[in-house]
DNA sequence: GCCGTTTTCGGCCCGACTGTTTTCAGTCG
């Protein structure tokens, strides 16, 4: 049993939080560079408990010193300085690093003056007024831990939430201070630009003249159910005591860096600043500027700041400090594709399927709005309880469409069905059926819990069934409530390129599916193709293909990639490469 | 601890806010 990457980046945060103890210090170069190792793992879809030293080393950002300990920690499942330093510092004393405003100085601090080790001793040294004693703490400080102590909750590694609920909370929050006076631009930036699957923070950039009525605001808006700090032009809350929010108001001439700056990720900008240096320029988020004279040569638009540094814009969703500098150096990276380049639609629900909501002509009319060509409309197969169509139903379904094909003169329209991956990788209905419809996409819905070989065995299955051109959200994941179903990604490439078979990357911010991290892994080592599909319910649903091709571009997928960027005549000769043959 | 068109040592991004300081240390992003 090899370690998964998650297990290797948990142990990876423990040595960062120890090792932040032992230095003393929150940011030694150590802790940095743990900490750009993690990122690295986080960032490849390679099972980095089964790689040799060799191989990690090769990474960026893998030396030998975390090389050792990855395949340390793989083959005893721990690592030994972490159990050194355990002995040192009491585990509880990472609970109090997680508690904001507490850095390792501190909680040091307390162990040696007041042999405080956990929350329960440090609650009651407050409660003697013992910590206004110690040097650098007065009575203010005491207060303030006292109140971080209640948000702990809020700054736990468990508590990130997911993409889609963060970004209801940001969008709550801009429309709110749109209304606010002074507000020229509002945008959100941090994690959530980035489209990572879950969100820490959720980072929110305005540009005003004034910074300090725009937070006065800020920290006044309903849902805000705490004030972690504010000031002339920042601030932090918490909203609906679930998740901090914070605040950053620049002037609008440094909008372009200050949102660079504001994305990040940390990565990113620090890599970016170094090249800044490297060109005798600065970098911050005001602009970038001459280290000689401080005369600002970019700072409106991001990419008038990157092309200053011989790069072209790089789309938010890449920026992780994985390589994307360099590839946009040399131009390597593709371009970033846009929701203009879909054609088509291949993941389409209505009202015939129980969970759909709108009818097949809303549904159409909206694909007519937003311009397709061609759409396959794929209700659920019988199989899926409650709310598959049978057998009758569905030829029922394919009378409509004739009768209102004609109706619609500027859509391709298609027959598909959404049909449902057995365990075994059988599918709904009969071969001769199948052949009635036009399109087919085949997803899982059921029996998540399969070993890994049974999982890439079905997945593999429905691939070489001739009715299946989509495999929809292939992992089948729901992001921060249901893991992917386990399978080989590489076997699974294989099988879909061979077949020519596309390999969904599903809007729904709740799915995201594939992750970014396989699309990557799949543009670099396989021929397969993928289509971005909505998997809309309703028409509203349709906006979320912008979700979908930021997900392309995070996973550096180039537009020829994909199947629905086609013409209508070159996606029917697609099809039909596989159908006929 | 990592890294290398100033390579095997000597560097390593930049600024805001807070509380405790009479000029700065700690924390955070």
């Amino acid at each position: 049993m090899t370690a998964s990457n998650e297990s290797v980046i948990a142990a990876l945060r423990q040595l960062v939080a120890y090792t932040k103890l032992e230095d003393g210090q929150s940011q030694s170069f150590r802790t940095r560079a743990y900490e750009k190792a993690i990122d690295a793992i986080a960032a490849t879809s390679d099972p980095v408990g089964d790689l040799s030293m060799a191989e990690l080393k090769r990474m960026d950002g893998i030396g030998d010193s975390t090389a050792r300990k990855i395949v340390e920690f793989s083959s005893n499942g721990s690592i030994g300085k972490v159990d050194r330093l355990k002995q040192r510092f009491p585990p509880t004393m990472l609970d109090l690093m997680r508690i904001p405003g507490l850095g390792p100085k501190t909680v040091l601090l307390l162990q040696e003056e007041l042999d405080v080790i956990d929350v329960e001793g440090l609650t009651e040294a407050i409660e003697k007024q013992q910590l206004r004693s110690l040097p650098g703490l007065g009575a203010k400080s005491e207060e303030k831990i006292a109140n971080s102590i209640s948000l702990l909750g809020i700054h736990s590694d468990e508590t990130r939430t997911p993409i889609a609920e963060a970004m209801d909370v940001a969008k709550r929050v801009m429309a709110e201070l749109d209304g606010v006076k002074g507000v020229l631009r509002i945008e959100y930036a941090g994690s959530l630009r980035r489209l990572s699957e879950t969100i820490g923070d959720i980072d929110i950039l305005v540009t005003a003249e004034a910074g300090s009525p725009i937070v006065d605001a800020f920290i006044g808006l309903p849902g805000v159910t705490a004030v972690l700090g504010s000031g002339g032009t920042k601030a932090s809350v918490v909203m609906d005591d679930r998740i901090q929010v914070d605040l950053r108001v620049v002037p609008d001439a440094a909008f372009g860096a200050a949102l660079m700056y504001f994305t990040g990720s940390k990565g990113h900008n620090i890599a970016l600043r170094q090249r800044a240096l490297d060109r005798g320029l600065t970098l911050n988020e005001y602009s970038l500027s001459e280290i000689d004279t401080g005369t600002i040569v970019a700072s409106n638009t991001e990419a008038d700041i990157y092309h200053r540094l011989n790069l072209r814009w790089i789309t938010p969703e890449v920026r992780e400090d994985t390589g994307e500098i360099a590839a946009s150096g040399d131009g390597t990276l593709p371009d970033p594709m846009h929701v203009s380049d879909l054609r088509g639609d291949l993941h389409v629900h209505t009202d015939w399927s129980g969970d759909g909501r709108s009818t097949l002509r809303e549904m159409l009319d909206a694909a007519v709005v937003r311009q397709l060509e061609y759409i396959a409309i794929t209700d659920h197969a019988e199989d899926l309880a409650m709310n598959g169509l049978s057998r009758e139903r569905m030829l029922e379904q394919r009378d409509e469409i004739h009768e209102i094909r004609c109706d619609y003169p500027s859509l391709a329209l298609l027959h598909g069905a959404e049909l449902n991956i057995g365990p075994d990788g059988s599918i709904d209905y009969d071969p001769e059926f199948l052949t009635l419809f036009d399109f087919g996409v085949a997803s899982i819905h059921s029996h998540f819990g399969l070993p890994q070989n049974e999982q890439t065995d079905r997945l593999i299955t429905a691939i070489n069934n001739p009715a299946v051109t989509v495999v929809g959200h292939p992992s089948g994941r729901r992001i921060g409530t249901r893991p992917g179903v386990d399978f080989d990604a590489d076997a699974v490439f294989g099988a879909a390129e061979e077949t020519n078979t596309a390999l969904e990357i599903n809007s729904h911010l709740h799915r995201l599916d594939l992750a970014a991290t396989l699309l990557r892994r799949a543009i670099e080592t396989s021929g397969v193709m993928f289509a971005i599909s909505t998997d809309a319910h309703h028409t509203s649903a349709y906006s979320n293909v912008q979700w979908g091709v930021a997900q392309a571009r995070k996973g550096w997928v180039p537009k020829e990639r994909v199947i629905n960027t086609l013409d209508t005549d070159s996606f029917i000769e697609w099809i039909g490469k596989k159908r006929n043959s």
